[in-house]
DNA sequence: TAAAAAAGTTGAAGTCATTCATATTTGCTG
DNA sequence: CAGCAAATATGAATGACTTCAACTTTTTTA
């Protein structure tokens, strides 16, 4: 265990990783070529589809830190929610959009997105999609801890409703990356109109 | 009006992209090179860059052809819908989706959506944003007709919610298109069980 | 420690989408 | 109809990702 060989390899691997980080942010992703990485994580061509099987592929692995992040960061929220239904399912996607360009761009996601979809097999390709899994495993958490504190009716089955709420979430997201003229603000206005209406429907209060 | 070269001209737009229909179908969009297509099309690479901007941009030709044949079938449904909620709402979607396989394989749907998310600003990237727009309006347009019987509450708006819902089923398809095992029926069961709880909390008979 | 085996690296070659300068075809005019 | 202009077609060249056969380095063996 332990040997040089394995340090090497590591070694080599954050390297790439970095080197995609650092320069996909600061230059975007096609701009960027294989060769650039290998230069700055000083290895050849071949040793980048050594650690990574394509260029996309790299860039789910950054994407793919970035959404650890949010779903850390959405486990604190779902742990103690704040009061009403709306407010609490609000305050989470919100977490999530506003996380989402801090270290990444839009063109970062939609490249990212776009692999996910067109490569589903590949290991990032299915790595992504667990991601979203978990993400909407995240709101359904956040439905069922609601209806633990009497704010959503029992009577309605916690998984489909989260399920529905990230769907919604996650297509309005894509429209937002897909317009770079789009703000944050507006993406929120529009989940807003799109989500509390459902949010009302499935509160005690309304069924009272 | 009318001259030779207006006729040859939409000649060679019809032989490229029937050529890129056939070809796309029998060896899958990957495998066929533009090279093919211009062989097949008889005309020359550079040709078919004059008609269409990218390999990805003639498959969204084709995909949107195909929408469009599921937007007027839909239209037929939403002028008439079977009654109930959940029965109206669940067979306008099937409808999109029994339609979805019949000239396309999934891996066209995959790479034309994920063209899409890419490349919003290509025509044709566009082109497909306006279907799902359309398509979005098409499910709204249901709900409306509904409320105007009657059956849905018209206290709600309908296009918050035919987004939502609209959003949801684009998202289930994603994940069908994803994973070349999933059949139609796992897709359908799946889009039940998330549509119907919503369809019983919009309806009258639930207020009631 | 020296040789053999295993693991990993390398970069030039291959492939394919895309571009662009040139050639061709069509339409127009006197 | 000859000649000119505009539109269009052409395919070799370009550029970037990806592959792979040869080379190095590390590990194991005796």
């Amino acid at each position: 265990m332990g040997g040089l060989r394995e340090k090497q390899k590591a070694d080599r691997e954050r390297r790439i990783l970095e080197a995609a980080v650092r320069r996909f942010r600061a230059e975007g992703y096609r701009s960027v070529r294989i060769e650039d990485l290998a230069e700055t994580a000083e290895v050849s061509v071949g040793t980048v589809y050594n650690y990574y099987q394509s260029k996309a592929d790299i860039l789910i692995a950054t994407v793919a830190m970035e959404v650890e992040e949010v779903l850390e960061a959405g486990a604190v929220t779902v742990k103690d929610p704040p009061r009403g239904v709306d407010e609490a399912i609000l305050s989470l996607i919100f977490q999530y959009y506003d996380h989402s360009l801090e270290y990444l761009s839009k063109e970062m996601w939609r490249t990212a997105m776009a692999l996910a979809i067109d490569k589903p097999q590949t290991p990032n390709g299915r790595r992504y999609t667990r991601l979203d899994q978990r993400l909407a495993a995240q709101v359904t958490e956040l439905i069922a801890a609601l209806q633990a504190r009497g704010e959503v009716q029992t009577a309605l089955e916690a998984e489909p409703l989260g399920g529905l709420i990230f769907n919604n979430l996650n297509q309005m997201f894509i429209e937002f990356v897909k317009d770079e003229t789009m703000t944050l603000d507006t993406l929120r206005k529009r989940v807003i109109a799109q989500t509390r209406p459902l949010a009302q429907l499935i509160s005690t209060e309304h069924a009272a």
